[in-house]
DNA sequence: ACTAAATTACACTAACAAGTTTACTTTTAA
DNA sequence: TTAAAAGTAAACTTGTTAGTGTAATTTAGT
């Protein structure tokens, strides 16, 4: 009586790439679960067979986008190179994802449910994060390094942090276009005041 | 034949005010106009009256809101007071709505309607701030008094504004709770930090 | 008090959507 | 090959909501 069982994951992956691309373009309410059984190429049966309901699907959609894009930061500390051009890396990897049109798609929505859904958003990052410090991590180590000073690794890392989503990612979230070259020369302006700061 | 006009206003602010709650409360797919009538003790067609549709009551809705919300920013400069203390008043001007549970509810509302329509958050934008550059202008002041030193106004002031949005604003709108202490800690590194790279 | 303007009650339309049921067909692992 | 697992189609239930039409009623300015 053992339950054989088959592998199902091409159709509840389409299910998903459908699901991301609907609520991209539509956003959340604007997504209907038909919608997404016909672009999927699925009935809603089987929707509804692999995700018991449409909260359920768009979670799942939401974590796998954030699962793929958290690695991204995860910068190593290298003492042969520059700390502005590492701490470039860190601006790019956060502001990344506003550069991919579908990405930036996602983001929006997942930004305007979190919104006016707090707990999911604690919920959501709490599966995915498990807290990534990676520029917390990275700074400790500059500063063993005797190139930076500072003495809360914490508080440092989230200054550098809001001040680059104030900058590069709400902005662009609310629609904002920033021309690269104003990316290039605010990037750099950001970084040597946050060296002047903090570097030895 | 001239037409006998009577004050409505009355209503309409009822109207108002009714439809800021419900909105505030439940969001904006989740608020209906039933709900909003009978909130504000008028008939749904009474509303309609007013307000051609539920986008265009919602619009006024903001309009007054962010109305309200934009006096707020403009601080004076005073040669006889500290910049860090005039700057400390720019960020509370920023963060205050965040502090106002009613503005919160709102805003949360607005920011999440205006990340999925970013040419209503642009319109909206237009109509009532006509760029407030109080920041930059204060800013101008402190350089012709040569406290300040920097090249480009306007850049500067992006910059505070990105970094004082994204510690005190986006995280509040996003659900977090930062206690008063760390607020005031933080915002004195701040502001300790910007004066670091553009005082004299 | 008179009268037009404002408001009301309420039934109505038209559309849409989440999730279910049922009877059926296709796929695949053993 | 075959039987169970997975998927399908389409109607259906249940509920919601934006917006309208209309006839009756209330209100306020002259």
């Amino acid at each position: 009586m053992t339950k054989i069982k088959r592998d199902t994951s091409r159709k509840k992956n389409s299910i998903l790439d459908a699901a991301q691309q609907a609520f991209m373009e539509y956003g959340y309410e604007n997504t209907s679960m038909d919608q997404i059984s016909e672009l999927a190429e699925a009935s809603k049966r089987t929707v509804y067979n692999h995700f018991p309901s449409k909260d359920d699907l768009f979670q799942a959609v939401l974590e796998r986008f954030f699962k793929e894009a958290s690695d991204l930061k995860n910068i190593p500390y290298d003492n042969n190179q520059s700390l502005s051009s590492q701490l470039e890396k860190f601006v790019d990897a956060k502001i990344i994802v506003s550069k991919n049109k579908e990405w930036l798609g996602l983001m929006r929505v997942a930004m305007s449910v979190f919104i006016l859904n707090p707990q999911v958003a604690e919920e959501m990052m709490d599966r995915i994060h498990k807290m990534d410090n990676y520029l917390g991590i990275w700074l400790e180590k500059a500063k063993n390094d005797n190139r930076l000073n500072f003495s809360q690794a914490e508080e440092v890392s989230e200054i550098f942090y809001a001040g680059v989503s104030g900058l590069f990612f709400w902005p662009v979230i609310l629609g904002a276009k920033i021309p690269e070259k104003k990316v290039k020369s605010l990037k750099k302006t950001y970084i040597d005041n946050f060296l002047k700061v903090y570097q030895n």
